[in-house]
DNA sequence: GCAGTCATCTAACAAACGTTAGATAGATTT
DNA sequence: AAATCTATCTAACGTTTGTTAGATGACTGC
């Protein structure tokens, strides 16, 4: 049995608690008496764990991101060489989605409440954000390198309107009620060729 | 001379500083004195336009919806009869895009802080978010009539996966510096053809 | 010039806020 | 058995919260 210690269990209840708090009210709807009622314990106690309010929501914003950045980096680099455009995207999207909605408590609060914090939690958790922009960059690029992704389209561009679109569906999708393999694939497809497919001349 | 009656060029001002905070910092994070301070008046006599901080929020909700409703139903309105299906939907995204950002301290409120809001708030505003979907879903299905749309592709699943790419432009692009018009041509033809254009067999 | 409505103000309310200091009980180490 | 460390509690702090009641002065219609 590893040696979990009492506090390193509390504080992992804290933020899951605070997570999920923070998805349905918001940062300052949230009080830290709410977090502590929930979580089993008083809210000064929190303070053994956490300096500050802040603190708590920038760690559950460091969270959401380094799940998903290594779901989706571990995946793309365990694919055989040189894979398809179609191959390497749609894992990278089944990835991204599968980890953004298992852990959506905690993806959410960098979707939902990233634009409501104080500058100082922004700036702080700006850098995880770019890396992980970073890495789906890469990734469209690789794709671009194939061959068959359209000259007209812009890396930035198709990263921003495709992460936008998986990324909303926190909004909507339920892992319990919906299958999230099935969501993928047809995201991936609508990324990949449209509503339409061929485009005109 | 149109005769703008006092009372109503405050509210108007209340509901505009009030979207722009509210995007900003939250619901719960804005007070009534905050909002109150920046348009030129003292917390207490806010309740003589608005009857609690949640109409006020309601009012800003309802707002956003009604201005890019409004927006794309007119011009998908004025299109020549029998549009083609990229036509159809070029209009209707370019109209949204346009609507939203114009309006974004507005529409924001409807993207950002919508999940966090009171349940009552919610419930209240939703049948007007569900005559936008409706509003796209048919759309969406005119252009199936049309013949090119792929049969694969479910028509609340492309508008769910659109309007989460539009919507999330909100948090990145800005139209001082950006031109809505060019990223309305690129996010219609990724929408229409993807990243790839033809699928594969 | 008077009455009434309109739009705002001041002042207060109880409740809730993030945070801190110091006490406390159980476990661990000496 | 004593001393220390760990994790929590209680109780309070000054501030801010949404909201209300009643006063106030400026316009409007007569």
């Amino acid at each position: 049995m590893t040696a979990i210690s009492k506090a390193e269990d509390t504080r992992q209840r804290v933020l899951d608690v605070a997570a999920r708090q923070f998805r349905d009210r918001g940062y300052a709807g949230v009080s830290l008496r709410d977090i502590a009622d929930e979580a089993g314990l008083k809210a000064g106690s929190l303070y053994y764990h956490f300096r500050s309010k802040d603190e708590i929501v920038a760690t559950v914003l460091d969270i959401g991101i380094a799940l998903v950045h290594e779901a989706v980096e571990r995946a793309v680099a365990a694919l055989p060489q040189g894979p398809s455009p179609e191959r390497l995207l749609t894992t990278a999207i089944r990835q991204h989605l599968q980890a953004f909605l298992a852990y959506s408590d905690y993806t959410s609060a960098n979707v939902r409440i990233f634009g409501q914090l104080p500058p100082e939690v922004r700036r702080a958790n700006l850098p995880a954000r770019q890396r992980y922009e970073a890495l789906w960059d890469a990734i469209i690029d690789r794709a671009r390198a194939a061959g068959t992704v359209r000259n007209s389209v812009d890396t930035a561009t198709f990263r921003l309107f495709l992460l936008g679109a998986m990324n909303a569906s926190l909004e909507w999708f339920d892992p319990a009620r919906g299958d999230v393999d099935r969501l993928a694939r047809r995201y991936a497809d609508l990324a990949l060729h449209g509503l339409l497919g061929r485009p005109e001349a």
